[in-house]
DNA sequence: TTTTAATAGATTATGTATAATCTATTAAAT
DNA sequence: ATTTAATAGATTATACATAATCTATTAAAA
């Protein structure tokens, strides 16, 4: 029989804290303060000190000595970067995933015609979700454990209100399909073709949120966006 | 006055612990107790436990509920796999890093003589430690924050006995001028000719590693090389 | 005899309760 | 107005209790 993964108190709390947080409950800059989880839960504090710290590693929460923690603020900049080096590790994940993606893009077809369906419905967190599901996968393919980790590690960069604003901007519909020719090429075995389709999807992206950076100088708003998890 | 950063007992803890694991004082497997840190530093478990889970995050120890934590084996797939990753993240930052370099490139200058001279001596530890200086200061000079902190995450997984035997191996020399052209290439601009050096000059080594991962199958020994820190 | 199973004791991790320390805010004093 | 003192709230550290895991020994079975 399989072993109940029984989960410690600290992963209890620190999924509880992720949850609330993608789903906007706790919205950033909000200070997560020890004892008031520690009253909700009614449980000890170090287990919920073990979590707050595991999230401030994570980068979803920021703290200082002495000071405790709060939900950190994305700015634009920094989602910019994080695309940027997304972008440098999805052109790996595209080398490395295609020979082993040729034939067997099922999955992949689903996600893009799925992507493209959210669009024209203007569902745009199912787009998000799908979006990084498609982009997942293809990470995923590439059988690289330390890639897929640090792609992964860019999720709470990434996953942005600025991210939204683009996908809702100008036409979704063309973004959605985007997708299409770079599935194409993953399933025929053009690697190069596809590394490049899916910098220039990436490139669009960044330059949307370059021209934003331009016009809404340093200050601009940073909210996550509430997740479809 | 420059506030003097006192250090809590959790950091003291976790960078007492990195030391000793960069100095090899802690080899791979060996388990991490936290009474055995509580008797000798004489202090209370909490401070232990949070440095002893900053580390598991860091993926410097790894830990299973309820059985304790251990210094985590870095298998020479693992680090063939962090290599590939960081040479995708370096040719983003030499495109980014060329034109911020472009005349200055006096430190790059010296840390590339440095490093052939090291490898005239014979001096690996002063090798590993300069070539990650002069790998370092590239990915820095990008000024993508998001860039450098994820290289930097790949720290342990790639200083290894592996990098190591590669260095000691056939040309030792030959792989230290390999970053004269490379440097070259920053100094005068050509942004695409540094990132395809500094390309190949990473490929050079993940095909030396995985010609060993076919040597030695799978289990091959997986030590952390003692740091020059 | 060898192997397997059961169990008691030791070791270690996890959780609780509380004390000490630090930070920031407000009120009093210069 | 600025500084100092007092205080409340929150974080960090301590000491202890409980629960889970491992180890070695013993008993039973093959």
């Amino acid at each position: 029989m399989p072993i109940p993964p029984l989960k410690s108190l600290r992963e209890f709390i620190r999924d509880t804290l992720l949850e609330r947080i993608a789903r906007g409950n706790l919205p950033p800059g909000q200070r997560v303060v020890e004892i008031t989880l520690v009253r909700e839960f009614a449980i000890s504090a170090t287990p919920v000190r073990e979590a707050i710290r595991e999230l401030v590693a994570m980068g979803v929460l920021e703290a200082q000595n002495n000071k405790g923690a709060s939900v950190r603020h994305v700015r634009l900049h920094e989602t910019i970067e994080a695309f940027q080096v997304r972008a440098a590790l999805e052109t790996l994940a595209a080398r490395a995933a295609t020979p082993r993606l040729k034939g067997r893009g099922q999955e992949l077809r689903r996600l893009a015609e799925t992507i493209v369906e959210s669009a024209q419905r203007r569902d745009f967190a199912a787009f998000q979700e799908y979006n990084q599901q498609f982009h997942r996968t293809i990470v995923e393919a590439a059988g690289n454990s330390i890639l897929l980790k640090t792609w992964d590690s860019l999720f709470f960069q990434v996953r942005t209100r600025f991210t939204m604003d683009y996908l809702q901007s100008a036409d979704p519909v063309g973004i959605a399909r985007e997708h299409l020719p770079i599935m194409d090429a993953l399933e025929s075995g053009d690697a190069e073709l596809a590394a490049s389709l899916l910098a220039s999807h990436s490139n669009h992206l960044v330059e949307f949120l370059k021209r934003e950076e331009q016009l809404h100088p340093a200050t601009r708003a940073c909210n996550l966006e509430p997740a479809a998890i």
